[in-house]
DNA sequence: CCTAACCTTTACGTCAACGTGAAGGTTACG
DNA sequence: CGTAACCTTCACGTTGACGTAAAGGTTAGG
């Protein structure tokens, strides 16, 4: 064996600018979501700089992305963050036991946790999915009325009924989930 | 006919304390859209007291559902509304010409404000999807890790396949837009 | 060893989105 | 004709989520 001393692979840990220039967030931000409790950098340097592991990155890719796209104020992220939080450390006793029963406790918890997540991500789309229904639907009617419309300019009653119809088709196409 | 002198019916203006009671703002609230250039109240009263129409509710309702549902600012609710208020100006508009031609025009205005809205919503929903996608993934891995153990702790081969066969499908059920 | 570029903590500044009075006018009720 | 409960317009206070500057320590390169 080589003089390898144990399994200390220490995969490359970052600075926080590095950091905020990969993941797009300042610096001071990232202090500022530790200091909220949402993350603990990995260590610190011998002259005290914060360093991140890839698993500090994850996190913070998950705050980003709960804050930009979901638009989630931090309190609600800290919670999203609880869950994510123990299923880390649950990953880790998970790599350090072998008894059967006690991983299973530990995925079932897992399993617990993650759905949680999603009944509160599910929430916000289910709202938002009915604004866009309704936006549909009226889109819907707009689309008929215009269909009319056409035929009445068109003068011609067969060829209004043919128009209705294509239009008709074609806000159907470009419409997914239209009820609410 | 009776002395109606017009079709001046006055659907029942309400103040600002009963509004925002019934749509869970606060009076400060409503106040500070306006300010925001938000909407303005259909009318004052003698003593200058603002007196809100439905049109004005209908579109409280809006601001409030995109605020707390989607986590809007009142800046991206504004670019919103304003789609939402040429709507409404063209709907009266509509209503007092016989012009097909403008009415064409008005309704293909609608339209184009109408997808502008249901594009940005569907900006925000997609990515949540795709977080919820994640999660999915995770707990379909979780489950399928937890039928393995379960198999292992019944400690039958034949047995554990079965299982596994089982769970897999059962999360497979349960999960929509499994990828990314 | 020196210097530039990074980092640290501390602390005050800022902007959005309101909350919370203050000082006074209005409406409804008895 | 009170008076309590509303309303008005200032105007300052607050909270969340950072920005920004100060005063100093650290690290990497020449």
């Amino acid at each position: 064996m080589p003089a390898q001393p144990e399994t200390d692979v220490q995969p490359k840990l970052l600075r926080i600018q590095e950091v905020a220039a990969q993941l797009g967030l300042t610096a001071r931000s990232i202090r500022y979501y530790e200091e909220m409790g949402l993350l603990e950098p990995a260590g610190r340097s011998d002259g005290d700089y914060r360093l991140y592991d890839s698993d500090n990155l994850d996190r913070l890719r998950f705050i980003k992305g709960l804050r930009d796209d979901a638009g989630f104020s931090l309190a609600e992220i800290a919670q999203l963050l609880e869950d994510e939080t123990v299923r880390a450390r649950n990953r880790t006793r998970f790599g350090q036991t072998h008894d059967p029963a006690e991983r299973r406790a530990i995925l079932q918890d897992a399993l617990v946790r993650i759905a949680r997540q999603v009944d509160i991500l599910r929430a916000k789309t289910d709202r938002l999915e009915a604004m866009i229904g309704e936006a549909n639907t009226r889109r819907v009617h707009l689309t008929e009325h215009l269909a009319e419309l056409e035929a009445e300019v068109a003068g011609d009653r067969e060829t209004a009924a043919a128009h209705a119809r294509a239009a008709h088709a074609a806000a159907a196409t470009g419409d997914r989930r239209t009820d609410g």
